[in-house]
DNA sequence: CTGCTTATCGCAAATCATCGCAATAGTCCC
DNA sequence: GGGACTATTGCGATGATTTGCGATAAGCAG
């Protein structure tokens, strides 16, 4: 009951949206299921091509996209370039990431809920505060 | 007293530092300055190579890198994946960035700066709100 | 002005992410 | 199980950005 609803899986679910559970698709999902925090694209095409030599990036890249159109993963734009992925059932939450360290921080969203809520109000802009990550320096590098 | 020190122009500035004012960094300073919004290092590599085609686009990347090394000017990422370049003396600012739409509008950082008082309090976490943009729906998009 | 040091440049090659297209293979329906 | 429909794949090509490296030239001292 936490995140799957028994008797229908995630295949059963795909195919009901008209897609397919390929053996591509398949091992895109299981490497997020893998990676405790967020993943790079790259790195999810690394390993799986480490198994499975045939399978292209291209495919890799495509799924993630039709994974986060079917509401299985999320992306987060964490540091300065690249794009991160994780599971979408994980629990919501912001990131704060140190320009001078790199390190990451996962905050509640609950700190955000306010400016979201200024937001909303002011701007009538939904901001949805737990994709983009908040830059800036951390405790440890602060002078 | 705006922008510029009498006496010294960026060229002396940047000599002081022990770095060099090439034909290249003046003009991706000059292509920046001219530009009115935020711009991308490709638009800014075609803009000048329109005129002077020897000139590479890595000395472009490279001089923007710099020259924000320097403190003359700023990047920001906008929408999902491009950086977006800009001189540093405008006034600063925050964004939002529909993720429907791609318009993206400028706000006052007065009001994040709750935000980065209580992320200051409660996590010890300098944040930059004008470094990154804020994803979500905006009002034209919203339903 | 001349020579010296080294920041910077141009070029070529590597990477990362994306896209078009023809071939492949899941699904559904009989 | 067999066949049709079409989502998805692999591949090759492309565009954007980055990096290594030898060549060039900016800035300084004499």
């Amino acid at each position: 009951m936490k995140t799957a609803r028994r008797g229908a899986n995630v295949g059963d679910e795909i195919r009901a949206k008209g897609r397919r559970m390929t053996v591509q698709r398949r091992l895109v999902l299981d490497a997020l299921g893998r990676a405790r925090h967020h993943t790079t694209a790259d790195e999810i095409a690394r390993q799986i091509r480490a198994h499975y030599p045939q399978i292209d990036p291209s495919t890799v890249y495509r799924n993630l996209e039709t994974l986060e159109e079917l509401g299985y993963v999320t992306h987060t734009h964490l540091d300065d370039r690249v794009t991160r992925w994780h599971r979408a059932d994980v629990e919501r939450h912001g990131h704060l990431v140190c320009r001078s360290c790199g390190t990451e921080q996962e905050i509640p969203l609950r700190l955000l809920e306010p400016l979201a809520r200024r937001l909303q109000a002011e701007q009538r802009f939904r901001a949805d505060l737990a994709h983009s990550a908040i830059v800036g320096i951390c405790r440890e590098c602060a002078p």
